[in-house]
DNA sequence: CACAAGTCAAGAGCGGTGCTCACTTAAGTT
DNA sequence: AACTTAAGTGAGCACCGCTCTTGACTTGTG
């Protein structure tokens, strides 16, 4: 299957366009992406630019996938380059890589996971699979710990049989939570609920410390090292995780 | 003090400024709020808007601590409305807040917690106060449970002399981390590092919980019941601060 | 009580936006 | 060499934030 050198040309001016749209979008943010700024950085009318991009929502689209594949291969990255059965290192190499990526690419981060761009609906077909790679990741790696038996299924200091801050009589949050068993089927999985929730938390959590950093809600001057207070976040999301280093225990 | 008919009548437009904008901020999100719209709906033209707020961005900063403002008596009244003794209760409360505050308001949510608005600077000196009132009050919420001795000042399940998922040997993030004292001593705090890093991830895990249901990252389909999802995150997490329900243990 | 000083609404205009459409040009295909 | 078709053009519509100027009105004071 040879492309012919039109479709090479068109191949090439869209890889151009969707590499402007990123740094507008770097400049300006998701809101201020303009369909004529692209085309005045690729040297062309502002209207030819509707021959490669449908319209201005398509392009946030495409700039959109390309952001979770972005993310995606880093953190594939990341966790690959750690040994395979160190889970603890693996979570920690996952969120780091979360954090650095957030960091470096703060625009295209706001676009992933900051507030929905208003008037423009990410459409699902082309944006649930590359949008949910990390969290797959996530699930991948507590379901291979829980698999090698590394993994704590308790709540740390939960003692069996008792539901900790929950009066005695009342109905356990548990069971008839989030209907975990659909999303265990549908995954595969092996892992409990309990172990299930906990990785949605750490998840979460995750993602809520990123957010702080990277949207500035910190506040700048109030934490002078954000990075070891990540350190510590990591340490501690790993512990509720059940993860520990190989050696120790 | 009695006030002039002109400042009865500029007030009153003020305020009815700021509820338009509330209403386009919903309609259109941030980047999209619009003086010639907030004037078209005034029943004036244009420029009269400017009359009254000096630039698109001074709206936004009003809009910004106004939204600041009204999550933080939603919090505060939720908090308050809960007896003082109780803090595990408090902190339920506290969430559930936010979490309501944030699903009903999700426009001024995202401009509250969203990625920043591109070019915009949030002025700090009107910003911060009101900004920081959620933590603020979290922080005193925790600081409370510890002085009333009803806090676990230990991560449940970590015994005394012993850091772990940390090798032995490797220094301990928890001492040269983000320099707890300052924050500590500028809020007047008893609580140690320990128990203060503890606040830091759960406060960051809450919001991280609600970005994600509000800005829609969840999937809509994939948890059948959000609600619940999060009171589970609001039991862990009570757990992992320490808080226990009174009269259990 | 009149009039200067001050306040505020209004309009025109500048340079920007997304997008459409009729059109020409130039390149690839047969 | 002839033909098809993709690529690019430029005018145009309705919108945007914001500035500058004009003119009407209110108020305080000599």
């Amino acid at each position: 299957m040879t492309q012919t050198p039109r479709e090479r040309a068109r191949a090439q001016t869209m890889a151009e366009i969707l590499s402007i749209g990123r740094a507008q979008l770097a400049e300006h943010g998701a809101a201020g992406l303009s369909m004529r700024a692209v085309a005045r950085e690729l040297g062309v009318v502002s209207s030819a630019v509707y021959r490669y991009v449908a319209s201005r929502d398509e392009l946030l689209t495409l700039l959109l996938v390309d952001g979770y594949n972005a993310l995606g291969d880093t953190v594939d990255q990341a966790v690959d380059s750690v040994p395979s059965d160190d889970f603890s290192a693996q979570w920690r190499a996952l969120g780091r890589a979360v954090r650095e990526w957030g960091l470096a690419e703060p625009a295209r981060y706001g676009l992933l996971f900051g507030a929905p761009v208003p008037g423009y609906e990410a459409p699902a077909a082309q944006t649930t699979e590359p949008g949910t790679r990390v969290v797959l990741r996530l699930v991948r790696l507590i379901e291979d710990a829980y698999k090698a038996g590394v993994l704590d299924d308790q709540m740390p200091g939960q003692t069996p049989g008792q539901t900790p801050g929950r009066r005695p009589g009342q109905a356990p949050a548990q069971a008839p939570a989030a209907n975990f068993a659909a999303v265990r089927e549908e995954l595969a999985l092996e892992v409990p609920d309990a172990v299930l929730a906990r990785g949605i938390l750490v998840w979460t959590a995750l993602f809520g410390a990123v957010n702080f950093e990277v949207f500035g809600q910190y506040g700048a001057a109030t934490f002078a090292d954000p990075a070891a207070l990540f350190e510590l976040h990591l340490d501690s999301l790993a512990h509720i995780l059940g993860l520990r280093h190989p050696g120790t225990r």
